[in-house]
DNA sequence: GCACACTGTGTGCGCCGTACGCAGACCATA
DNA sequence: TATGGTCTGCGTACGGCGCACACAGTGTGC
């Protein structure tokens, strides 16, 4: 057994399938992703606020207590829970040219996140070391590779389209976590709370936007705002593959 | 009363100074803005974490429910600490251009980012109202008074540039929120995880980026990859601004 | 002078994460 | 096949959390 991989976390080494030396005892009943989906579950129905250990290892039919044999802490849980929602990524066409692979790959993430809008709400202390999740910068690499942007170019691109993607849903996800109002009446009330507060006179530019009727964008994620953001940040990997490839 | 000021949660409109006609009974002892300092206070020394109702009531010098005069949830306490925390915008000289006003905005919300990193953690459920968050909206908006998009293109390069500086930010977020190791060690434990999990049969990218020895920029906040990154957004920016004008 | 809405407080509830110790099940080994 | 050691799953318990609610006292507007 590694010396590093016994560092890592036990949660991490159930994902990975790493195990020690054969050892006496019962085995494990449960596999870790059983609980990550239990929690992917309970997160999807009431939002993350209804996951705890309790309801996740009733879900599961367990105690309380059981799911510490498997998860170190609750931060580990939602790593299992985060490595679940995002799943296997699907592949992407090796014949697309990395725009087009990338802008595949953006809206595959972002699928992921209107699927599971919580994971926006995870508060995160650890890099990303879970297997699917390292699939996933695998994939987003990958499409990148035919360019002549340098590995660590092409890392800060991916982390940048990922950036944005996570970033653009969050404006959304706000609004799905309000089950008495539907999006439309919240975008009417803040709207109109910014027309009250955002008065002329202090706020000229804000007055203008509303007023133009724009406020729509500002909490809206309509595919053709996403697609706004996302033809800049494309725009940006653009030019520094150009000036990459002029040198 | 304005009818949709009453809709206002509490802590808004005490930001806002917004009062109903004259009352009756006590005035309040505590101005709106001692509470989002207490709060601020003690996530800068602790985190997050250390923020309770309780906690801030004593910081203050109050009963825990007492502060329920101020504020109708955790939530609203949470937004007021972030108006605190960000405080009023720096004026950015107006005779810059928008590229290089825009990015001085950008290293004024890193700069704020990066003097309270727990701001990044606050689960966010409502979009921004409060004064400070306004002023910076506007502030932004404002320098890009000068080019050829319309309102609603400014407000989406404003968020895009926000998004970004965000998501950028949490990269090394992470990293501060450990007291015991220093940001090198997390780094390099990173990448020798990286290196032992990643292997570069299954994840040949990963391997590769990792081999170049550029796991630095995956963790890492460093001021060039910063601007590497800044540079893409507004390069892209710059080319919706081009599209723009030629039409 | 009075009524009454308001402020600040105390109590208490249900839930949370998780430390700790125990009983029994199971497997590697002899 | 016997057995020792170790692991799994569980029960209990603790401190802390957000916050609902009722109450006493205060000070203003009428």
């Amino acid at each position: 057994m590694d010396k590093t991989a016994e560092e890592l976390p036990r949660a991490l080494q159930l994902m990975w399938g790493i195990e020690g030396p054969a050892r006496p005892g019962p085995k494990p009943t449960l596999h870790i992703s059983d609980i990550g989906a239990a929690g992917v579950r309970l997160a999807d129905a009431a939002g993350l606020g209804a996951v705890s250990m309790a309801k996740v290892a009733a879900e599961v039919g367990f105690t309380t207590m059981s799911l510490y044999r498997y998860v170190d802490s609750k931060d580990e849980l939602y790593t299992v829970m985060i490595d679940e929602a995002f799943g296997v990524p699907e592949p992407i066409a090796p014949e697309l040219d990395w725009r087009a692979g990338i802008t595949r790959w953006a809206m595959l993430v972002r699928e992921a996140i209107h699927r599971h809008p919580w994971i926006l709400q995870v508060p995160l202390f650890e890099p990303p070391l879970s297997p699917k999740q390292l699939e996933w910068m695998e994939t987003g690499l990958r499409v990148l590779d035919g360019t002549p942007l340098s590995a660590g170019e092409k890392l800060s691109s991916m982390v940048l389209v990922n950036i944005y993607v996570r970033g653009a849903a969050q404006l959304t996800a706000e609004m799905f976590a309000r089950p008495d109002r539907t999006r439309e009446e919240n975008d009417q009330l803040y709207g109109r709370r910014l027309m009250m507060l955002a008065t002329p006179d202090r706020f000229p530019m804000i007055a203008a936007t509303v007023a133009a009727g724009i406020e729509r964008a500002d909490s809206g994620d309509d595919p053709d705002d996403f697609k706004f953001g996302l033809t800049a940040v494309l725009d940006g990997i653009q030019a520094l593959i150009d000036r990459t490839s002029h040198t």
